[in-house]
This record gives structure tokens, sequence and C-alpha cells, in this order.
DNA sequence: ACCAAAATAGTTATCGTTAACATAATGACG
DNA sequence: CGTCATTATGTTAACGATAACTATTTTGGT
């Protein structure tokens, strides 16, 4: 077996070379569907193998001014909700041979738009941002952008393009109907504070806005921390609530795992759940179904944000320029569980 | 405001004929560090950023043949412990501007093979692949490869290169003579099916060998269900498992998922933690800590495994065919709370 | 046997950036 | 005031695949 000293990259003109036809030929085998025969397909692919010829998309990519790629950023891979939409985002556009560019913004606007920056030079043939909240320059470079820009996870009021999300707002103020209508009066909210967490902000927003709908005190707002928030703020902040506000009947949390945090401390602190405190989490964690009791909780169907988005990437690139910016609502469901009565 | 209707894409050269210079100089002006005067380097940052001009990464990677890419398959992004890992991996590389290529492999070799192919058309400078276990061909692949390699979360015997990871056998042989040390005789292991989990394999065999090196019956392997097993399936093992050997007095299972699962299950059913029952987990996740009782788990430090797995690929990128491939043992942490004795 | 249509292959130039080399301007110094 | 560094810029030719065009064969219908 011969082994080359100096490893020279095989290109298409080599593997030409060695079976007597031009680049093109090759070019043209491995595009698949193009007017070659099949016996020089065959014969051109198979010294490929030989010679361990690799496609390279750098070079496609700048002769097509296609690169196959879509930008993608998320406050946070580690968010298991975040990580539901990325891999249903990932599988479809997989399948397609798109190439997903991730970014992990940390919930900071201003690593968002570095970032964007440096996505944007790999010219990708959409871009997805998780969530609303963008810096100036951010919503310049996008605008101005000549590619497909969709916002998901928020139904935002100036979006920069198509949108791919659910009411944060609506979903929590239902809830709150849910507890006025099961006899709860004393609601608290619990949430990480408002800093840097679009998300949670709604979502207490809609608290408040149901509350006073209902002509009760919308003013038990407990700050768990700051975002992300998870179990252990959970439970501290479960004390802080009792605390001040002892005569509690209903607690809201931000999340799943907040409420999770919460209801462990209950069960340290004797407090029955739901008789003593009705508890409800936010997100339809896999942990909220398992734990007891079970949480009830709003499913804003994370996957399928994923998946409608890919879906409408898809459509996009097909149909170029097709008019204007479509917005896609998710309805979040509510499930009832035994931490409610 | 003139809005040009046809929207062409502006290049360095436009920008260097506005001003009266070169391409080239245009060139220097974005590379940062080359020798261009400091008037100029201004004066064209500013026009670039008046006409809109944005780099084109792929031309640039054409003609340095270099990418700035980072190749990596993970089994599912949606897992806590892997998506540490490549948030950390991520979070490091980005601050290089290296740019993360992710792939989910969904425990499948064969996609894993297709991503791979996909993935090295792109032009990686490095391939992180998670796991141990890949088809022939994917081997031949990255055999042949002139880029760093690096498995990570396993420590296979025939590594394709570098490798950054752990003794799952190993660790959870060690948190069986723990269970033994403290008086516990009659263990069973917990876990999903072997088919595509080799992590899940590799503790099921240092369960199987720990309890024949202390003379005891390993027999008692309950099926979870095929990976990944969460906790639904640990709820439901641990009904398998007191159904078949009611007299279990310790219970080690694949992952502090199933084991949150199994000890929801035991709450249900009356059974006492750690009194009649000892239950371990796997991964550290979050839900151990906060559980109750908290779950004796290994912590197999997840991110870690990016962030080293980030030096290692920039260290190779600066040094590189710097000789021999690596091999990174991280060592998990016993970490013991109430769940077990 | 003839010709149009279809199938197959080749040529050339290009995508936008940058390495390598060439050139011009500036200054330092004996 | 010439000589040699030093700094700043320009010129040319790639990087490797492929669009657009042209050229050559096959095929099939009459």
């Amino acid at each position: 077996m011969k082994t080359p000293s100096v490893k020279r990259k095989v290109k298409m003109a080599d593997i030409g070379a060695a079976l007597g036809v031009s680049a093109m030929t090759v070019s043209r085998a491995f595009k698949g569907d193009a007017g070659i025969n099949a016996r020089t397909r065959a014969a051109i692919l198979a010294k490929a193998d030989e010679l361990g010829y690799v496609f390279d998309a750098t070079a496609s990519n700048l002769r097509k001014s296609r690169t196959g790629f879509v930008a993608i950023t998320v406050p946070s891979v580690e968010n298991a909700n975040f990580s539901a939409t990325v891999r249903d985002l990932t599988k479809r556009l997989q399948k397609k041979n798109l190439q997903i560019l991730l970014a992990n913004t940390e919930y900071d606007p201003a690593e968002e738009e570095r970032l964007i920056v440096q996505l944007l030079r790999r010219k990708p043939e959409a871009v997805v941002l998780t969530g609303a909240q963008h810096s100036q320059r951010t919503r310049a470079l996008l605008t101005n952008v000549q590619i497909p820009v969709v916002e998901i996870w928020d139904l935002p009021e100036q979006p920069l393009g198509h949108v791919v999300g659910f009411s944060n707002r609506t979903s929590m103020s239902g809830l709150v109907d849910h507890m006025v209508r099961t006899g709860r009066r004393r609601l608290a909210f619990l949430g990480g504070e408002t800093a840097n967490d679009p998300r949670g902000v709604q979502r207490r927003a809609g608290f408040v806005e149901a509350m006073e709908r209902h002509g009760l005190d919308a003013t038990r707002l407990i700050p768990a921390g700051s975002a992300p928030v998870g179990m252990t703020e959970g439970a501290a902040g479960l004390d802080l609530l009792l605390d001040q506000y002892p005569d509690t009947d209903g607690l809201l949390c931000v999340s799943d795992l907040v409420a999770f945090g919460a209801l462990a401390q209950c069960k340290r602190r004797g407090v029955r759940v739901p008789e003593d405190l009705a508890v409800s989490g936010y997100g339809n964690y896999e942990i909220g179904r398992v734990c007891e009791p079970p949480l009830t909780t709003i499913d804003v169907h994370a996957g399928q944000i994923g998946s409608r988005t890919a879906d409408l990437i898809l459509d996009l690139l097909d149909a170029p320029a097709e008019g204007a910016a479509q917005r896609h609502v998710i309805q979040p469901d509510l499930i009832l569980r035994r931490s409610t009565p």
C-alpha cells in the first residue's frame, strides 16, 4: 500500500486526471442528478473513494453562493426547553443537509451581538434568534441582511422578520384564571430577577395583569435570584415567600424547576400541597410529571417550536422573497395535575 | 437615503474603490495586526460600515484553507449531561472565534456516519465525537483525516486519536464497593437495554465486575426500556425489580433521572429509602441534589470534559502535529447523599 | 441513410479573499 | 547626501468547485 509522504489534498481535478475526464465531469458525478453517464459516475465515485477524496464544501459554497448554514442563537443549550427546540430544529434541517451553526448568548445581548457578527460572516441562509431582546446594532445588522430572520420563543411587538412563538403573558394569565376558578385568592409569583430574562418578565406581567383583572392583590412577587433560576432558587424562594406572606394559598412559579424546588421545600416545612398551598410550574419539564405531587404546568411545545421553525425555513428557502413576514403562534397547553386542586 | 434596488453584494474591492485603495489594503485592515497605517484602517472600517459590508468567511476560508470550524457529534443535546459538555466546549471555543458545528446522532451509529461525512466536507479543524462506538466506515474516514480527532465521555480501547473521558466502568464499580462497605449485599442494577447506549453498558459491566469481585449475586439486572431512559422508565423499573427480587436492599441506577423515577415510585409503594432500599444514581444531575432524600451519585464533571476538550483542541491547533495521541482521564467523584446509608 | 433532439463531456471564467512578491515612500545615520 | 531599514501599499495568482456556454456523441424517428 502506497502511503504518500506529503499528503497533498486530493481535488476533483485529480480524480478526473486519474480517469481521463475533466474536473467538470467529476463535479457532475457528485451533484447527483445532472446529465452524466451512470458508468462514468460509478467509476468516478469509486476512484474518489480510493484516493480518499473529501468534497470541499468551502469552495463549492463560494462558487454557488449557498452555504447550507442556518445560524441559531440560544440563551443556553443547557436549558431543557431550549435544547428540545434546538434538537427538533436540528433534526429536521439535518435531514436536508443543512448545517446548524449554534451559538450560546448566555442571556447577554452584548454577547449575542458579537456572535451575530461572527455568524453573519459565515453567510448563513437563515438566522434564528431565541427571544426578542436585541441590542440596537443587532437589530440594524439583521434588518439589512438579505436572508430570512426568525425570532422564536416570544411574540415580539416589533419583530425583525418572521416569528414562531407563543405568548408567555397570556398563558401565565390563563394559569392565574384557573387558580382563581378553583377558589384561590392570595396568589404569589416566584421568578428570577428581571434583568435579562425577557420570558420571565412576560410571565410575571401575565400574572400581574390577570390578578388585577380579578381585582386581587398582585404585589406578591418573589425574586428568586438572577436568571436562569433553578431548583435551588425555588427552595430558597419558598422560604422567602412564607416569611413575608404566610397566608398565601397559591404559588405560580416561573418554571417547573423552580416549582419543584419550592415543592421540596414545602415537604420539608410540612406545608401540604395542594391543600395548604397550590403550586404550579411552567414549561412541562419531565420532572413535573414524575414528582409528588405532579405539577400543574404549561406545555409550551418547545420541540414543536423547533420543527415548525425548520419547516418555515425550508419553505422560505424554496420560495425566496415570498412576501410578508410570517407569524406562527403556538398555543401553549394548560396541564392540570395534582399540585393544584 | 439611496436604496439600491438590486442589492449587489459589497466586497472588499468596492470599499477599496470608494477610498482609492486596493482590495489588499482592505483585507489588511480587517486582519487586525498587519502593517497598515492606522488612519487608513480607520477610514476603511468606517466605509465598510457605511456600505453595510459583511466579511465573507467562505472566501477567506477557501484561500487560507482554514475554516475555524470544530465539528462535534453528540447522541442528543437534550441530555443535560451532554449539553453541559457542549456548553462549556462552545463557551471556550466561541471566545477564540471558533465555530461549533453541532450534530445529533440520536444514539445511532449509521446516522453518526452520515453526519461525519457531511461534517468533514466543511473542512473542520478538529472533530469531537461523544462516545467510542463507531461504524467501520466512520473509523476509516477518521483515521485518514489530517486533523485532530477527540473522543470524549469514554475511554475507548482502540482510540481513533485523542481522548478526554472517564471510566464508566470503574466509577460504577466504586459505587458498588460503597454499597457493600455499608452493609448492603443484595444489589440490583437498573438501566436501559444495551443496544445503543455504550455508556450504560459500561456502567452495567462495572456493576457486574464489582459484584463478582465481592462474591455476590450479580444477576439482578433490570432492563428499563430502550435508551435513552428517563424518569418514567425508572418508576416502571422499580416495580419490575420488586416483583422479581423483593428482598433487594440496594439499587444502582444508570442515571440520576432513572434513580429519581425509582425514588418516586418507592414513595408511592411505601418503600423507605434508604432504610429498606438504598438507591444511587449516576451523573450528578440537579434533580438529585434537590429531591427527597437527595441522591448518592457519581459526578462525571460533564462541563469539565467540554472545557478540557476545548483546551486540548486549542493547544493542538497552535502546535500542529505535536506527536502522540493524548489521553486525558477525568476522575469522576462519588457524591454521598442520604439516599444511601 | 439522414437529421433533429437528447445525452454526455469539455472549456473558460468566476465566486471573494489573501499569500507571496514587488514597489514606493519615509526616515535614520554616518 | 547617498545607503539601507522600515513602513505602507499595490499586483498577480491562486484556493477548489461549478455556471454558462460550446462541442461532441448517441439515439430514434422517418
